[in-house]
DNA sequence: TGTACATCAGTGAACGCGCGTTCACTGATGTAC
DNA sequence: TGTACATCAGTGAACGCGCGTTCACTGATGTAC
């Protein structure tokens, strides 16, 4: 499984992937609900059938496209955070920040397959789950990696959290270690602030409104990053 | 076109709305991509051709549908609004807060056909624009409100506001007269944070692990109305 | 109020197209001796 | 190294279904005199 070793078992990986780069084209054209196997094959230039070679059904392949959309997110995430200073806080987030929104503007159908409307009628297993998250465990690392250096200083105390917040707290607290309460709901804010953006802006709700989105946008990060207790 | 007269108009208003009513709660199991006119045609005991009475396209329909859901909306919104003391603005934020998450939990799909995945192949004509912006207008006299009250103390100075945001700043004032640079960015985090938490909570972004999603809700956006310069 | 005509709603057949999935099959590649 | 057999990739036809849109048409409703 791990390297092929066969003429046969290369060819299939190639053409495993040349049918998921294919199939990723066709999102834009036709977006996830439209996705068919039956174009793939057409472009594949082989009989429609031959795909079931390489997947069971259209609802596998869709979840092919999903897993690699979240590894592609996590692998530039992973990336722009790697690239600063493990103490620069506040320049980890914002590159985590201009990471996901770059991504998206280049990927928008992919991004709107991950983090849009979900596809009528597919439900995603739960292989998705651990590619979904590499994201998400780099945030995590960057918020506790402030918090134990003693970096995260929010500007006021915040609202007093209701004590039945607590156990979703500590099941967010997993990928946030050490942390209070508080903070994990300002990083909860901070996260859906930057996921809220770029759907906002991508999906059109920006139009005619934002039009230098990039400076908007990273002005915008800059405030969840103080509200969150990063020093600006 | 006000009120219809006539037997043969009060039955056209009537078959419309069925119709749309109709196709509304096709949303709900083939989503907007897949809303088939000969479905609804079915569903309604006539002819698909039939259809074309009332609506000249597909997309026309879903146009209808579009406009009708971001009423609706603005509609619960207003009303949110409408219901708390005009000087209570951190109680009118959040009861607009609520009140989107609560219309968005009522009707997911309407929800992901107004904020989610643009319908591939559709490009949403001028005439949504006025029904879309009903929402933000209700949010930017709240701001505006608070503002000309002197009840805007953010807990902090933001970070200095880059001066290419001014022009897209200027234009976002237009809903929420007079109040500076730094709360149109404040008010942009709050408000794409609330459209992006709903999205999270709705999409399966918190599966697993916000588990009680009406109380974290809450509580974060007590602290966007903090972050915003809102009384606790 | 009654009639002649124009407008409109709805029908049903048709065009031309697409889809996912199955199945019996051919021919090539890999494996065990 | 050579042969016999098993595995796999890909074909093409078929099943049964769905779609948006057009068109000539019937019959009912509305309007003008």
């Amino acid at each position: 499984m791990s390297s092929p070793r066969t003429a046969r078992e290369r060819v299939r990986a190639e053409l495993t992937r040349e049918i998921t780069d294919l199939a990723r084209a066709r999102l834009a054209t036709d977006g996830a609900a439209g996705l068919s196997l039956r174009a793939v094959a057409r472009e594949m230039g082989m009989a429609s059938s031959a795909i079931y070679r390489y997947f069971p059904s259209r609802d596998d392949l869709l979840t092919a496209l999903i897993i690699d959309g979240y590894n592609a997110v996590g692998e530039v995430v992973e990336k722009a955070d790697a690239a600063r200073p493990r103490e620069d806080h506040t320049g980890r987030w914002l590159a985590v920040c201009h990471a996901v929104r770059d991504w998206a503007l280049a990927h928008p159908h992919e991004y709107a397959l991950l983090y849009g409307s979900p596809v009528p009628g597919y439900r995603a297993p739960a292989d998705t789950v651990a590619a979904a998250v590499r994201d998400t465990v780099v945030y995590g690392r960057i918020v506790s990696d402030a918090h134990r250096a003693g970096a995260l200083s929010p500007p006021e105390p915040g609202p007093p959290p209701p004590p039945s917040f607590g156990e979703d707290a500590a099941r967010v607290r997993e990928l946030i270690p050490g942390v209070s309460d508080d903070v994990i709901a300002r990083a909860l804010v901070a996260w859906t602030g930057l996921f809220g953006w770029v759907s906002f802006e991508l999906f059109g709700q920006f139009d005619n409104v934002i039009l230098d989105p990039a400076t908007a946008f990273d002005h915008c990060m800059r405030h969840h990053a103080r509200l969150l207790g990063l020093p600006a």
